[in-house]
DNA sequence: GCTACCGTTCTGCTGTGCGGAACAGACCGG
DNA sequence: CCGGTCTGTTCCGCACAGCAGAACGGTAGC
């Protein structure tokens, strides 16, 4: 940052304080951000549709005000706004301390979208695909939520179709071993050179079924890694949780 | 982007735009600026300024300006930062075609810089590595450009080092090799599971050794797929040539 | 129901953002 | 070398654009 210019515009540098405060700080609402720059509420406001109008701020569904795409952040997806941030400190110190690729993903359907990616830090490493969509029965965050339901719901997902996308007797078998192991393996079927390991994340009514998952480069998986790798998962599923639960 | 608001700020707006711009346009003049934003040039002048101010653009040292870190964008490194503008649609278009990472480095005394990298698109790909530094004699764009000096430049290069930390004899036999070649190889030299491919890129007195190079996970890589590889180098190698031939 | 918060909408007024003009520098052609 | 044409940068007078206050509608807690 430099000298402020000799011909500086107010309006100009609170709208910039306000996109730098939203990139920093998270989800801010109207009277905060008014606080913060020193004006009134009415001018934070309109400041904040600004922002949106431009692609510079989203607001969220608790009417809050986060980063947009414009400043290198992703569009949150609205069904799973609340959940997204809720997760995302845990993902980013699940990716922390493991140094892979975390995801959170919702069930949608017969599909699971992706609502929010942490990148290793690491040179190789999986990307971001946020807001992508995968098979269920493929994904490994698919498979640790249908993991949850019985073989009828399963079966009935899967139903009316010609022809048939799915080998049921397989998935539901797949489905009975990641009950057992707590754990859902994905190891290059979505992808290839992509292994990735997901968990389910349990909430109450209302929050859309969900996973999170650490996803690596098949030449960093290591199957003697795996119980370490469930038990990061499952304390990030298990923080997440508790988040939930307390509201 | 969301309907105009209601009550909207035109310095702001004029200020967004702008940013935005310098985002997805690359380096812009103050006059080009206040063209596309239909303001007068001091204007312009005034909106850059704030912009600068706040991270969300540099200027180079050409007085054009680009994105600002603010938006998600890494400072371009001044010596460099020309290459880079004149580089970068060229390593797009090959990442397009090849769909590994594209890089651009500089040498920098026995080190390269990474000047941009182009990402590819899939999942599992090498990421971005701009403003690090690699070991030059490990490096495939390093090579690339050590390739062109003498041996007794070479040599010079790594003279005075106590303990030695390059075994020269065996840099000189694989820059010959490279130069035969015509491309430069570092397979998982520098990174596990990463394997690149670099050329050099040839310019006039005044620009940098520079070289662009391949990224690629080492399960993507095909010892019969490097002519291929080599040839897409090569033409953009040249393509970046003719522009700094042609000033 | 009342109070205290919230985000959102509207309007009068004054001081801030604008553009024009001047300045300084770079480049090119005669 | 000089003049012309571009460039980015600096400065200032003025009028209208951005501001804050007030009102509106909603939510949550007591």
């Amino acid at each position: 940052m430099r000298n402020r210019p000799a011909y500086a515009i107010e309006s100009v540098d609170h709208a910039l304080r306000l996109a730098t405060l939203l990139q920093q700080e998270g989800p801010l609402g109207v009277s905060e951000a008014a606080r913060r720059l020193g004006v009134a509420r009415s001018t934070a406001h309109r400041l904040l549709a600004m922002l949106v109008y431009r692609d510079f701020a989203v607001q969220d569904d608790r009417r809050r005000y986060v980063a947009g795409p414009a400043l290198g952040r992703r569009v949150p997806t609205e069904p799973a706004a609340a959940l997204r941030g809720l997760a995302l400190p845990h993902l980013r110190a699940l990716t922390e301390r493991v140094d892979e690729t975390s995801n959170l993903t919702v069930l949608v359907g017969d599909h699971v979208r992706f609502v929010v990616t942490v990148e290793a830090a690491r040179v190789l490493r999986v990307g971001d695909r946020e807001g992508r969509t995968l098979p269920a029965h493929l994904a490994s965050g698919g498979k640790a939520v249908l993991a949850t339901r019985t073989d009828a719901e399963v079966l009935a997902l899967y139903a009316d179709r010609h022809p048939p996308v799915v080998d049921t007797a397989a998935l539901l078998r797949e489905l009975r071993r990641v009950r057992r192991r707590g754990v859902a393996l994905n190891d290059r079927g979505t992808e290839p050179g992509v292994t990735a390991l997901g968990r389910v994340v349990r909430g109450p009514r209302g929050v859309p079924s969900a996973a999170v998952s650490l996803a690596m480069p098949t030449s960093r998986f290591r199957r003697d890694r795996v119980a370490g790798w469930a038990a990061e998962l499952a304390a990030t599923a298990a923080a997440v949780e508790r988040e939930l639960a307390g509201g």
